[in-house]
DNA sequence: TTTAAAATGATAGTAATGCTATCTTAAAAT
DNA sequence: ATTTTAAGATAGCATTACTATCATTTTAAA
């Protein structure tokens, strides 16, 4: 998986260590949430020390900004597959939007990434790595480009579908916006959304993505 | 304006050096940002000392949660009253857009609340009052009833719209959510939404809300 | 109006966080 | 075989996120 090179200062899934880095942060933030994660426990885990991970990453934000633009090309990479031979663009559509919903499911696994795990940083963290001071900053280095083509590919979908409809881009942005913020609402606010989740069952967000996308693009 | 108790040490609202608390911390969060914001810069700007703020908040994440929930029981105010003699239900989900779209705007102004740099606040940092490790615990002690209430009271309408529409919780959210996700993409990630907002204009945005409500609620 | 109670200020201290620096050893590449 | 590069070990430092104590001021009750 080819990322922005920015975003390390040393490329982690070039070494040992570096695979080390990126498995047990996903494990540690999974757990324990991306507030209470820190270089030194992760150094402890993975029986190396705080200068070693800084070697690879500046701070934190940017270990997070890495995981979640490796999430986002991982989502292209099945997105891609998934619709290769697919003309129809309704179908497409819903290809892709089973194929971010279930993305932890459909597992063509890198072995120092747990895909499930990784996609519940994305829904309960993955936010932080934009709400940030420095996003335009970021935004200039090209740090939001795997997120902003995956944007582009879906909305081209889209307007295929119904070339007059305005808004391409943000019903994108937010099918994935959507699917994540209400797989996270059914655990957590469940007042706050009308789908549950049960046993990582996402089906109920799946159909009401494909409720919304059909009915916004009927003409 | 009235929140959860559990929100605080002692009430803000009711001493001069609480609302200084609640008006510096707006200014400094709306132009530092979150991460940077802590309760020795604010002490400092207010004249008083960190000892004196941590008797009113525990954390700068409770204070975080009293700025949004006092966010969100102010809009709930402003759909109140400017629905208040509204019959038409369609006419009403228009009128609730309205408000929370131009919330900063339709200034029914408490001295100590800028709520303009409130809604940027919201917008920019709202969602990591919810993200965080101790959702559950929090929301068992009711720390997100004033969205939860003001999600009710939107899905209500929409069931008035369209009694058969099976989403009206997810649709109320999603208007919400949509509304500062796309303030803040056309301010610093243009390419993930079709609308922009230039100076603070955000009839785009409301244009988009509607067209997606109408749309998903037509029968 | 005195007196007690409550709120604030002043100051100190502590553990954890977020780094940076240096030095040594181990591994890899030439 | 030797030089470069990566990793481990250790130290240190400024900031953060608190907690504790005591003195002083303000407010409220007697």
């Amino acid at each position: 998986m080819s990322l922005n090179d920015g975003l390390y200062l040393r490329e982690p899934q070039d070494s040992k260590l570096g695979r080390n880095i990126i498995q047990n942060s996903i494990l540690l933030i999974d757990e324990f949430g991306f507030e209470s994660f820190t270089f030194k426990k992760l150094a402890e885990k993975i029986g190396s020390t705080e200068a070693s991970i800084y070697r690879y990453f500046e701070n934190k934000h940017l270990l997070l900004l890495f995981l979640v633009n490796w999430y986002w090309e991982w989502v292209s990479y099945l997105i891609f597959f998934n619709t290769m031979n697919v003309e129809d663009s309704r179908k497409k559509l819903k290809i892709i939007i089973h194929s971010f919903v279930s993305a932890s499911k459909d597992n063509p696994s890198v072995d120092y990434v747990n895909e499930s795990k990784l996609h519940n940083i994305v829904i309960s963290e993955g936010g932080k790595a934009y709400h940030t001071k420095d996003v335009d900053d970021e935004n200039s280095k090209g740090f939001f480009s795997s997120y902003k083509n995956l944007a582009t590919t879906v909305s081209k979908v889209i307007s295929q579908i119904n070339p007059d409809f305005k808004y391409p881009f943000a019903l994108a942005t937010n099918l994935f916006e959507m699917s994540n913020n209400h797989i996270y609402f059914a655990k957590h606010l469940p007042k706050l959304t009308d789908i549950s989740v049960k046993e990582n069952d996402v089906n109920e967000v799946e159909n009401m993505l494909n409720y919304f996308a059909d009915k916004l693009l009927a003409s």
